[in-house]
This record gives C-alpha cells, sequence and structure tokens, in this order.
DNA sequence: ACGGTGAGTAACAGCGCGTAACGACGCCGG
DNA sequence: CCGGCGTCGTTACGCGCTGTTACTCACCGT
C-alpha cells in the first residue's frame, strides 16, 4: 500500500497475442481417435445450447459465428462474447453440473460436439492434449481479462473501435479480410457486449465513419485506416478526431 | 436472428454457487507428494508477481487477500479481482509464457508456490487433479462473466452493493463473519475493479447506509440487512430507497 | 402492398465524472 | 509529545457523456 510502482508493470495485455488460436494444438483428428465425436450443423439463430440444460459436451467450432450470453431471472442480460471458427464453446460450464450460459448460432455453422467426461479421459491418454485444454482456458481468462480492461477505462467511442479491431484480427487470423467485413451480430448485441446501448453504437460508428477511419454501411464495415482505429482503441486520440 | 426466444432461458449464473471452493478438490498435501511446493510470505504491498515476468508457477493462496490487475503501456489500468484463501492465483496466465497480470498482496500473505510445468506433470500422474485444475480455470471464467454481467448492467449504487455481498458471501465461505468485516482494499481498488472512479463508490457506500442497509466506518463495514442488500444488487430496489 | 425488425438521427435528461476542498488517520522527524 | 505531511476517504458542485425517448428510413419476408 506505500511504495510498489518501482518500475511499472505496463504490459500490454494481447493486442494481438491473444489472436493465436489455442486450438490449434486441439487436434480433432486425434481426438475423434480417441473418442466419438459428433459433427452438428445449427442454423442461424438456433441456440447450440441454453443455460441450465445439463452439462454434456464442449463444441468446437468448425465454421460460423456465435453468440454467447449470460441472464439473470430478473430479465438483465449480457453479452459475453463472438465465438467463431476454431474456437472451444462450453468451457465456462465445466464443473458446474448445467451450462451457465447461452450461445445461439447468428448464422449457419457447423460444430464439432466432444462429450465431456470423455475428453478429460482423453486428456488422460494424450498427455499434450490436457495441456491444450489448459492452455484454451486460461487464454479465454485473459480475453475477458482484456475485455474488463477495454470496457472499464475506454469511452463509447474507444470501445467501438477496439470491438472493431478485435474483429478484424480474428478475421485475418482465419484467413479472412481484416479490412472489410460483415459484422454477423445486430447493433444490440454490440452493445450488450460493450456495456452500451444501441444508438451509442451507432453514434460511434457514425464518429469513426465521419473521421475517415472506417466505413459503414449497415453492417459491412471497411477499415480505411487501420492504424488510427488502434490508437483510438488504445489511446485519445478519438478526443480529438471526434470532436 | 428470429424467434429463439421461446422458454426464457433466464438462469442465475451464480449468487451463492460459485463460493463452492473448487480448491476444496485441489489437494494440496497430496500434490506436494508428487512435487516440489514452496511456502512463501508475502508483505502487504509487495507482489506476488508483475505483469512480462517469465511465468514460472501457480500459487494457491493460503491465507491473506490479494488484488489482481492489468496494466497497458498508456498506462490503463483495471484491477480484475481480489483472490482470497482457497483461491488459485496465476492460472491466467498459464500457456502465455510470461505473467500477464500484476499480482499484488493487500495484507501480509501466505501463499504456496507450485512450479508450472510439474503442475501438468503431476496432473498426469493423478487423473482427479487434472479435473480439479480444469474446474478451477472454468470457475474462474464462469466468475469473470458475473462480473461482466454485473458490470454491463447495473448502476453505480447496485454494482458497490454487489460488490459488498460478493464479499460477504466469501468471508462467509472462510469461515468469517459475513456481516461484519473488515475491506482489505481502497476505495480507488474497489472503483477499478467496478469500473467507477472513487468518489462514486464513496458516495454509492454513503447512499446504502443512508438507507440503512449498511453501516460504513472507513474500511469497516456492517451489513444491516442482507437481504435488501442483495435487493439492491440483483433488483431495482435501490433507485427507490436511495431517492 | 404490408408489417416487422433492425438501423440511423435528433432532442432531452440524468447519471456519473472531474475538480476541488475538507477531514481523518498514520507516519515521520523534530 | 507534538506538528508536519502524505494518503485515503468524504462531500459538494458543475458539466459531459451516455441513456432515454421518439421518429423516420431501409430492408426483408409474407
Amino acid at each position: 500500500m506505500t511504495a510498489m510502482t518501482a518500475t511499472t508493470p505496463a504490459f500490454v495485455p494481447f493486442p494481438a497475442s491473444m489472436l493465436r488460436l489455442v486450438p490449434d494444438s486441439l487436434d480433432i483428428a486425434a481426438l475423434s481417435a480417441q473418442m466419438t465425436v459428433l459433427r452438428r450443423r445449427v442454423r442461424g439463430g438456433q441456440h447450440v445450447y441454453r443455460a441450465g440444460q445439463p452439462f454434456r459436451a464442449l463444441f468446437f467450432v468448425h465454421a460460423g459465428f456465435l453468440r454467447r450470453s449470460v441472464a439473470t431471472a430478473d430479465g438483465r442480460e449480457q453479452v459475453t462474447g463472438f465465438p467463431m471458427r476454431g474456437e472451444l464453446v462450453g468451457v465456462e460450464s465445466i464443473g458446474s453440473g448445467h451450462y451457465t450460459v447461452d450461445v445461439v448460432a447468428l448464422d449457419d455453422c457447423e460444430i464439432i460436439e466432444l462429450p465431456y467426461p470423455a475428453v478429460l479421459d482423453a486428456c488422460a491418454a494424450m498427455p499434450t492434449l490436457q495441456g491444450a485444454l489448459t492452455q484454451a482456458l486460461a487464454q479465454e481468462l485473459r480475453r475477458d481479462q482484456y475485455w474488463m480492461l477495454t470496457l472499464g477505462t475506454l469511452n463509447a467511442d474507444q470501445r467501438v473501435a477496439a470491438f472493431l479491431q478485435d474483429l478484424a484480427a480474428r478475421h485475418r487470423a482465419l484467413g479472412f479480410s481484416a479490412s472489410h467485413f460483415v459484422l454477423r451480430m445486430s447493433r444490440i448485441d454490440i452493445a450488450s457486449f460493450l456495456a452500451l446501448k444501441h444508438e451509442t453504437v451507432t453514434r460511434a460508428l457514425s464518429h469513426l465513419a465521419a473521421a475517415g477511419i472506417i466505413a459503414v454501411e449497415r453492417r459491412e464495415i471497411r477499415i480505411a485506416c487501420a492504424e488510427r482505429l488502434g490508437r483510438c482503441a488504445g489511446g485519445a486520440e478519438l478526443a480529438r478526431c471526434a470532436a
């Protein structure tokens, strides 16, 4: 509580390093040799699972975009992430007995079902798998903490910039264009995720567009200057450029 | 995107169920038989580890209270949690090569150091241990998502109420009094964690005190009516009782 | 053509922030 | 023992960002 800031820690969490897809090391082919995996298709709008259902399996996203959200009995709801290809879904529910969140497909998805107790057995048989699973969980934790930082320290415009930057990086990591992509989620979903209202998200997008940093046409996003977008997301440039 | 709310999921995350200490099943005694564990004392104000340092070990909190925070190069900082006895610290850094957050002791702590690669080996030798570790990580994920929900959907007064409620429940889980305890962290730490400013935290505490729900004397908290506190944290009672 | 959903815009209001000043406590040296 | 000093906590006040409300438009399937 006294003197503890000798050398400022100051470490950037993972503006890009979080993108390394852990399931790279999650070898589905090898996993399917150890257990019965189920390939499943989910249409846009349908649930992969709902909060409260008995926990049976993890899901590896093979294609498509999803939305994960928590809800309370009194009607509050919070979007906690938008999983996409290469990510492991359902890990947050391990050990709870039942799923604790809702996961909905934003468009047509293809997911691979991994029955859970069997996953642990497979880990015991394949030591590397255990490390990969643990790592995937830890990365999710880092991701959550990164967004806590973002939501706790940035204003509305900066949050939206950070959101777009994150989406761009994840698209690039999947081989898609990082400068031109389509939002799979509604403004309301984005707003919930960023702890804002959808009008504020719209305003922020308009600001960024007016500043020439991006171009918006409904759900279609073009990033004109990734560098300026990054400065908005991390620094305080927008305070000037959107004034 | 069409009709997806047939039966509202509406599931309470864990107003109390999150309290089950996962490390209950993390048998330190058995672990120490598998690997060399190190007992360490940390004085209040000192770091357990700093962001950027090479990742070497997890830490099991045996006594004391800690603060975990992320920081960025441009000076932003966010407190992401207050670990206490029975919790596992450092898991968020697994697989990253270096620690990604700062962990500081709020008072004198006693922690048990668990060298990391060795933990994985121990898991391989003791299958139950792997499940316990995975479960601990998953619980951390649920906890983070619970706070995302809290910060994203509640106003300042409600957030502070939820914070106190959480602290009370965790104190009770450790055998301490849930209705009378001492805050180990400053208003600034609380504010950072709740994505508020410290003056707002003070105001919220004053509001709760004026409503007769709690009594505040600097860092000493007495909860007069846990039920009303819970309603403030989850519902919208305070909008009325603090007006 | 029609209704429904999602998106954009504007005017207004309110919560929470920023600043400031004061008080309480602890630490230290005189 | 006392006074200075710094940190932490509290309260007041004005303002700005964001939420609120309302309306219009674009799109889409019926």
